[in-house]
DNA sequence: CGCTGGCATGTTCACGTCAACATGCTGAGC
DNA sequence: GCTCAGCATGTTGACGTGAACATGCCAGCG
């Protein structure tokens, strides 16, 4: 019965039927069983009956690649992205993911191994082979724009979080609006001023949180106090907590994310500082934990699912119609918890 | 100058330029330019230099779907995961993107919205068009056994913390070992017997945690209390911790997860039981949070690095010889912090 | 009864790449 | 001077799909 026993040879037989084979057996043309295989509606209910039957019959699965060289189009984008390692990315992949899945399309991890020069040039190298619709970064603003990397002429592209120089359509948590909202939280409390744990000079996120915070106190007429820098790890929020808890002075602490506020929080009760008695802690981010460290962080909730949704919409758009987008902002929401309390004095 | 000045109109033109086009522009025949492009050796140092310089020119990139097409090889593994809410999975997504990448492969992500049934098999679904190599499912194992759902025949398939039946090669974090170094290092302080807060029933690597838990109670003489369940969540260990810290005879708790065990240190300090002086308690992950949680967490480690790194390898081990692998476990570390010490009885 | 329109189905060809098979040139060896 | 090896380069065709363009059939209508 069977027409190609020479498949049953030692030499592994990779590619699976195709349309021809799934023709020849329905005893119809390639392309009916195209017309069939993308549910057009005019071929008759017993020819598509038999042609389904011989698909599931030899196991016949569209070649996308094939697909894509016929048509142009990959139905696929590339994320690029840093070591997944942080909350924040995670949560926003997890969104680009899902609402790429239900536009039909398939995401393309491009990672990102260190954020340094040299790997983020390796990343975009990916990019010369075309192979995606189009492109979601987020990266680091100062990876972008010190590098001469150029993209792919004609590649639509929407970056997260960050600037890229404004050379492509963004979408973004209001992070200033955010930092604004911590901030002045603190100070309605009655708290003279409040100090604040930064991120990485060069990132964008930090550095939009860092000058909302400065300008609301501005603003507030209160004292702006030095920054401390840390890393985005909660080990640094230990540390500069550590230094923070000695100064008597410091009653309000806004940390730039949940992590460095978890730090701070270790290193006050290490120095039996109370919180919020004697110390007020606003984290930033609202992960998932945050709600059960001790005490409950009060913190500002970022929309990750919001900005991975959006992006994937600008993106899409520019891959369909050809029209770029401009620049989207996600508001973010302050969560009260117990961290924060009108000082003691 | 231009040739293709019809371009210009305002009908998108989507297609890069190809082979023949920068054949055309340099002077040589498509053949040459493949060569080029794969870096073969046999082309004369002029030609191919003139080759590259109308690559640059053109902004020529070579077309992933023409070279799949015709080499039956996508060089792109799937992975199926769940939303990648968790700490662990995103690690081991990590891992896999950076072993693939230097496999010279993508990562092609394929996200499973909500963990029923009905969704897994759409994500099998996804599978159903020819496009990657080979997958590695992160999942876990009961929806994989429930679902008739089959795989494509002749794709290859590693599994990652899960059963799966026993049907696919698998890696897999040494589950019982870790809960056993937990269990053993609480007997070990002296305490009479270890409490556990399990992950939810159904879930592989819970079962096995809390199986392993069990058993090196019984080994021990020590008595085998029920097990509270839980659902991973830092909010349900909260809740299991409060019912824990009530119970006075409750001296040691070893939580499924570290989220669970944060929850766990957030209800002992609401009750006022000392961690570690009244209570111990051991978690599971060491995700990057809990050196900072207070107190600093005793924990399981898992080498998420090490199980990514692996299910690549094994995968592509099949995907370029066929060859099946077998089961692969990967160790744990105990790593002492601060939540546990000998009971104060 | 012949004409037309609508519908199911078939045929042809190009998408971009690269393996396999030419072709043509240079120079070493006899 | 002739042969032939070795190398750079060219030509042809096929990978699987689907758009565009046939073809052929039947119903409805004047």
């Amino acid at each position: 019965m069977t027409t190609t026993d020479a498949t049953d040879t030692l030499s592994v037989r990779r590619r699976g039927p195709s349309m021809a084979d799934v023709a020849r057996e329905a005893n119809v043309s390639g392309q009916t069983v195209s017309r069939v295989s993308n549910g057009r509606s005019n071929v008759d209910a017993d020819t598509r009956e038999r042609v389904l039957a011989a698909m599931r019959k030899l196991g016949y699965r569209p070649n996308s690649a094939a697909r894509a060289l016929r048509s142009g189009r990959f139905h696929s984008i590339g994320v690029i992205m840093f070591t997944l390692s942080s909350f924040g990315n995670m949560r926003t992949l997890d969104a680009i993911a899902g609402a790429a899945t239900d536009a039909g399309y398939s995401i393309t991890l491009i990672p990102v191994p260190h954020p340094t020069q040299g790997e983020v040039s390796v990343a975009f190298d990916r990019l010369s082979e075309e192979a995606v619709d189009g492109v979601i970064i987020v990266v680091e603003a100062h990876l972008l724009d010190e590098n001469d990397v150029v993209l792919p002429a004609g590649l639509p592209v929407v970056v997260v979080d960050s600037t890229a120089g404004g050379r492509y359509p963004m979408v973004d948590t209001d992070q200033a609006h955010g930092a604004r909202l911590a901030t002045e939280h603190l100070l309605g409390l009655g708290h003279r001023t409040v100090r604040h744990i930064a991120g990485p000079e060069r990132s964008y996120s930090a550095t939009h949180r860092r000058e909302a915070w400065e300008a609301t106190l501005r603003e507030h007429g209160a004292d702006v106090p030095p920054v401390l820098v840390g890393d985005w790890s909660s080990e640094s929020g230990h540390e500069l907590g550590l230094e923070l808890a000695r100064d008597p002075d410091v009653t309000a602490i806004f940390a730039a994310n949940d992590q460095m506020a978890l730090g701070v929080l270790r290193a006050m009760h290490e120095a039996g500082r109370a919180v919020p008695g004697e110390v007020s802690v606003v984290g930033f981010d609202d992960m998932e934990e945050s709600r059960s460290f001790w005490p409950p962080l009060t913190t500002v909730r970022q929309f990750f699912g919001e900005v991975g949704r959006r992006s994937v919409e600008e993106l899409l758009h520019e891959v369909e119609t050809g029209e770029r987008g401009g620049r989207t902002l996600v508001a973010t929401e302050l969560i009260i918890r117990d961290s924060t309390a009108r000082p003691s004095a």
